[in-house]
DNA sequence: TTCCATTTTGCAAATGATTTGCATTATGCT
DNA sequence: AGCATAATGCAAATCATTTGCAAAATGGAA
């Protein structure tokens, strides 16, 4: 779906700043800091950034993703998935299979105090070809 | 292994600090913030318990432990296990089972782009059997 | 279209976790 | 005991992120 019309499904004004910012995330292959989206989104505040993707966030056309140095990442949240991170370059490679529904259930199975799992988070680190 | 005999034997001097807090590791089960660490190692200023935790990190003898909140836990390394954690008050269960050994090599077969997984980062996040 | 209430934005400043610089203290070794 | 080195505390810096507030943009009512 188109940016703008994506924003006024999900209940949220259409702005420039927005269509912009969610058009760059979408063209993206890879999840972006809110550092990054600066730099691609020309003119437009940190801090307007921060707030519309906490926005975009809430209304769940777009998801955090944290790798292994806490600095938060952002995505367009399409059919899940996770990633594969080269520790070396950094390159970013989506993971599409994952069935961790099985093993979340034999998680559950061997927890003494859980009761329900809802979600998982899990990011695969190595190295790509060109750094291996 | 006792904590001023651990940390001899990965190379570090067993300061009455360093036993202090990596006792206090020792007992816990759950990983700790840096905060958490300063309230339970009365009189240790933060500073210096950040820099002993990088430096126990770096020695292996603990790890790092990142949930969705952005705080960085340590917990005392031992065998490969990961986490439950409960979104409604923070309870935290260690995971023992984990065969990602399979999913890794499945992962890899699929990616175009990695040669080597060498690591993985995977937590659960639900309802624990008090907040359900 | 004009007007108003509401939302969005930018700028400055605050925050919270973590790190760095530097002077002081403690330690291991000769 | 004496010295080089490592560990510690305190103050201040840093980095990502958030908050407060006033100005600008927007959508809908009149």
């Amino acid at each position: 779906m188109e940016a703008s019309v994506l924003l006024k499904t999900v209940g949220i004004r259409a702005t420039p700043k927005r269509v912009a910012l969610l058009h760059v995330l979408g063209k993206a292959c890879e999840p972006l800091s809110a550092e990054i989206l600066r730099s691609r989104v020309r003119g437009m505040d940190l801090v307007t950034i921060y707030r519309n993707l906490q926005e975009f966030v809430k209304t769940g056309i777009v998801q955090e993703v944290r790798f292994k140095d806490g600095i938060v990442r952002y995505e367009i949240a399409h059919t899940h998935h996770h990633h594969l991170v080269c520790t070396d370059c950094g390159f970013v490679e989506e993971i599409e299979l994952c069935d961790m529904a099985l093993l979340e259930k034999r998680v559950l199975r061997h927890s003494r105090r859980f009761k329900v799992i809802s979600e998982h988070a899990l990011e695969f680190f190595g190295l790509c070809k060109k750094c291996a």
